[in-house]
RNA sequence: GGGCGAUUAGCUCAGUUGGUUAGAGCGCUACGUUGACAUCGUAGAGGUCGAUGGUUCGAGUCCAUUAUCGCCCA
């Protein structure tokens, strides 16, 4: 097939992706005695999710991981899937409900309703995942699950209850962070802290029975006085002291309510008198129940004022406030009011305000679970990546708080707990029916409880269930611990940590050692925009991945993405960037395309193989040289998730080794159809071509794909996809120092003519004639034995090389290490650039003998550094000293 | 209040356990289209590594203090 002259990846992506599918190397074949599994589950993405860029990031390391792992011969899963992201979903829904028909939940009942939510996921659930196949990822796409799915509701309903049977799920009234849009309670880890600017308002409460003497408190939530049950004041306080015991009277209500002595109230901060609302304050919950305070519930659901608000019942949380506040200072209860600034808990979903208010929900008991997690990355079975998220991850599971796993929502894993008429509860693996006797009280069941649970209930299962706990299957034996984990930094509480002890509690047929979910935790960089900020939906500073991947090609974005990210470090990102991907896979694109069309029809002479060798001639040495460096670096960080420096790694071989000098060396050698030396040139451009696409397959697998094809094309040989084949073992290949130090000379030379021509605009087509003075025998005999290279690359029409030489008249110099370049120019060419350059070279040059010479007089550097770096000064000063003296000669000749 | 990260060229970032002249990409300047690539090539300019103090023969790198920015937790 013939190659377009630039890389253009919509030729082809499609088509590669379908090859790939097609050939099955997405999947695990048939289990074998000896193999070795490599796993990762994708952290399931939101089922109404969207591509982001963090998405893409993370999806182009997993796939990195995957194709390397799959290359060295593991059989490599990836399982693919999405969660049904419980409150997300069912806004989704109801809000197109709303649109389309003007209905809400309500009207359409539970039954109705979750169907159509359903023929919601089913119509749109698998967008994201389609996502993810354009960024070519090579998931396992006939493994993918859903947390709503038969497979793990089975495991959600069995975790539940075996943790009911353990005594670790329980019911209770408590403290919850309410969301009074969405009508449902949050977990601590759902809600954040937003700065504001806010009142703090001083209220005076009549003390019983003592007219005009009142108690100060202060507030930034003055509605809440109405569910007032105490006001606690510190013992030891001078002001207040005296009236513990008493009661006040509470406004408006008429409620006697007493002050208590604690001496944890802090007498600096505000009155130094503290109201007690335990009904909607955590803070004031726990000081409720030392001194056994009567608890008020304020609210109805939606944030109202129930009627325990007295006047206020009916009014929004809001408008209470406002009312509130008038009143009091109609009543003259109003003391001082003044600015205030402070965070108040906002829900991430709905921004709205959380209300703690008590109700009933559903907890697990956590402390016992996070015992193995801890004890984990202690012992060393998991590891975080970057290492310092370690602590992160500790600091949450050491201070653990109960999870309240229950949602007042309907889209979700209905909480499988049944009642008797007297409201006696059991858990149960199966549906009970309703009129079937409770298992324990034997009564009919009346009903199952209505509640959701949390869409992390069923995620953090993941690991185990999409394998297909509790059942014991064989892809659950064969694939479970994995190995790689790949996530965001936000979610290390919310689902790593509760995955690690999914992981030590339910897989318990397993030996400790194996229960861990995964050996490698690897939190990948967050993408922050241009300017460093986060990139969010609602500041609308995103870019998005698949129309970059529609602009610059599936392949640029990942190795763009690579090359931005070194090891979790955040990326601060713009669309530009993404050209260098771009560059890249172009510069790749069009080497393979000079390597073939050199290729047909012409003989190839292995360069590894007996003959091969003898025929090689040093930049063959040195390319394959370099080659086997670039193999065994990329494999070494690859093997250390280290992506960033092997794309790099691989970036600098292909671009400066390969395209900038041994493409440009081998250019004569191809021209010339009858030159010996073709048939060898040929063989190491294949095998060159051959193993960098092979090594940049994970980076960029399509536009490699493409590339091997035609290569095999080329070469009329038979080979597997790319995607299937094996990953470069470096055979024959061997790092030559000597061809590399000699390359090197050569290089040094080059430049050196360049240099000259450069700085006197001699012109770039200009032949030039070069006198070269090399004294050191070694560097003559390597430019004499390539004076061929030389004049090639440097454009000379004449090269003398001798170990002295006279300078011509009117000519320029150039200096590298100990060797001197003079090219005659014509009498009217300016020099001075020239001169300048070679000026600043010296001063560089004296400045280095100066610091070298600083150390070597001091006498306790001689002493106590190690002998080899003094040694190392002396050999280095030497050199340039020599180089120091022909700058000088030269420049005062000039 | 506690913890973490960042601070190196105009911009975005590398810099492994302390040891040659601190690197890359982009941008900038000059020159150049000979058959892989102008999405290119060649050459050049550009940095007292946030500040102060310390350890050391030697600090961008280790320690302490500090400044600025960002993130997380409470």
């Amino acid at each position: 097939m013939e190659l377009s002259t630039r890389y253009t990846p919509a030729d082809f992506e499609a088509r590669i992706y379908t090859d790939w599918l097609a050939s099955g190397g997405f999947q695990p074949g048939p289990e074998t005695k000896a193999e070795k599994t490599f796993t990762i589950m994708i952290p399931p993405p939101n089922v109404t999710g969207v591509l982001h860029m963090g998405h893409a990031l993370n999806g182009t390391v997993q796939d990195i991981v995957m194709r390397f792992k799959r290359m060295n011969g593991y059989t490599a899963l990836w399982v693919p899937g999405t969660d049904h992201a419980g409150i997300a979903t069912q806004a989704v829904v109801e809000k197109q409900l709303y649109e389309k028909e003007k209905k809400t939940r309500n009207d359409l009942g539970r039954e109705a309703f979750l169907k159509r939510v359903w023929e919601w996921k089913e119509e749109h659930g698998s967008y994201i995942l389609e996502q993810f196949r354009r960024l070519g990822s090579s998931c396992d796409w006939s493994r993918t699950r859903f947390t709503m799915e038969p497979m793990l509701t089975t495991a959600v309903r069995e975790s539940f209850v075996r943790l009911w049977e353990k005594g670790l799920i329980y019911r209770g009234a408590r403290l919850v962070n309410w969301d009074c849009v969405l009508e449902t309670a949050v977990s601590d880890d759902e809600i954040e802290y937003v700065p504001r600017k806010d009142k703090l308002y001083e209220i005076r409460y009549p003390v019983k029975g003592q007219a005009g003497e009142f108690v100060t408190v202060a507030t930034t939530r003055p509605e809440t006085m109405l569910g007032d049950t105490g006001v606690a004041v510190n013992p030891n306080d001078e002001r207040w002291k005296h009236l513990i015991g008493k009661s006040l009277v509470l406004p408006f209500i008429g409620r006697e309510i007493p002050v208590v002595g604690d001496d944890q109230v802090e007498m600096d901060f505000g009155t130094g008198a503290v109201k007690i609302t335990p009904g909607h304050d955590p803070a004031d919950y726990e000081r409720g129940q030392r001194f056994k305070l009567p608890i008020i519930n304020l609210y109805e659901k939606d944030g109202r004022l129930n009627d325990n608000g007295g006047p206020f019942a009916g009014l929004s949380r809001e408008k209470a406030r406002t009312e509130v506040v008038k009143k009091l200072e109609e009543l003259e209860l109003l003391g001082k009011v003044e600015d205030y600034s402070h965070n108040v808990a906002v829900s991430d979903r709905s921004k709205s305000v959380i209300e703690p208010i008590v109700s009933e929900q559903w907890f697990v008991k956590m402390e016992p679970l996070a015992q193995p997690a801890i004890k984990a990355v202690k012992d060393g079975t998991l590891k975080f990546r970057p290492e310092r998220w370690t602590k992160v991850y500790l600091d949450w599971l050491e201070n653990v708080h109960d999870w309240c796993i229950s949602r007042q929502l309907w889209w979700g894993h209905q909480i499988p707990v049944w009642y008797d008429a007297d409201d006696v509860p059991v858990a149960s693996r199966t549906d009970l029916a309703i009129g079937s006797p409770h298992p324990k009280t034997k009564k009919p069941i009346v009903r199952q409880d209505p509640d959701v649970l949390d869409t992390w209930a069923s995620s953090w299962l993941w690991p185990f269930a999409t394998l297909g706990w509790p059942d014991k299957t064989p892809d659950l034996a064969r694939f479970y611990p994995t190995q790689f984990l790949s996530t965001a930094r936000e979610i290390i509480y919310l689902w790593v940590a509760r995955m690690v002890m999914a992981g030590y509690e339910f897989m318990d047929h397993l030996p400790m050692e194996e229960r861990c979910p995964f050996d490698v935790c690897n939190i990948h960089a967050t993408v922050l925009d241009g300017k460093g900020r986060r990139m969010s939906k609602s500041a609308g500073n995103g870019i998005d991945p698949i129309e970059m991947i529609d602009k610059y090609g599936a392949d640029a974005v990942r190795y763009s993405l690579v090359l931005l990210t070194k090891e979790g470090q955040d990326v601060k990102l713009s669309p530009d960037r993404f050209e260098q991907g771009y560059r890249f896979s172009n510069k790749v694109w069009n080497a393979a395309r000079f390597v073939l069309m050199n290729m047909s029809g012409a003989t190839l002479v292995d360069p590894t193989s007996k003959a091969g060798r003898e025929q090689c001639r040093l930049e063959d040495r040195w390319i394959l040289s370099r080659l086997a460096r670039v193999r065994s670096e990329v494999s070494e960080k690859l093997d250390a998730y280290m992506f960033n420096d092997a794309a790099m790694a691989l970036y600098q071989f292909v671009w400066n080794d390969f395209c900038d000098w041994y493409v440009e060396i081998v250019k004569s050698r191809m021209s010339d159809a009858n030159d010996p030396s073709g048939p060898v040139a040929r063989g190491t451009l294949a095998r060159v071509l051959n193993d960098a696409l092979a090594l940049l397959h994970p980076f960029t697998p399509y536009m490699t794909e493409a590339l091997w094809s035609n290569l095999n094309e080329t070469l009329k040989r038979k080979q597997p996809l790319l995607m299937n084949c094996n990953w470069p073992d470096g055979s024959g290949l061997e790092i030559d120092e000597r061809a590399e130090s000699e390359m090197q000379t050569i290089q040094d030379l080059v430049h050196a003519v360049r240099q000259i021509r450069n700085l006197t605009t001699a012109g770039e087509r200009q032949p030039l004639q070069a006198k070269i003075a090399a004294p050191k025998q070694a560097e003559r005999d390597v430019l004499l034995a390539h004076v061929a290279t030389v004049r090639a690359l440097a454009s000379l029409e004449t090269c003398e090389i001798a170990d002295k030489v006279t300078r011509p008249k009117n000519s320029a110099v150039a200096v590298t290490g100990g060797v001197e370049v003079f090219v005659a120019l014509a009498e009217n060419v300016d020099l001075g650039k020239l001169k300048d350059v070679l000026a600043r070279r010296a001063e560089k040059v004296r400045q280095g003998i100066g610091g070298i010479d600083s150390k070597l007089h001091n006498a306790a550097f001689v002493e106590r550094a190690d002998p080899d770096v003094v040694a190392g000064e002396k050999v280095r000063r030497a050199e340039l000293v020599t180089e120091l003296q022909l700058l000088e000669r030269n420049l005062s000749d000039v």
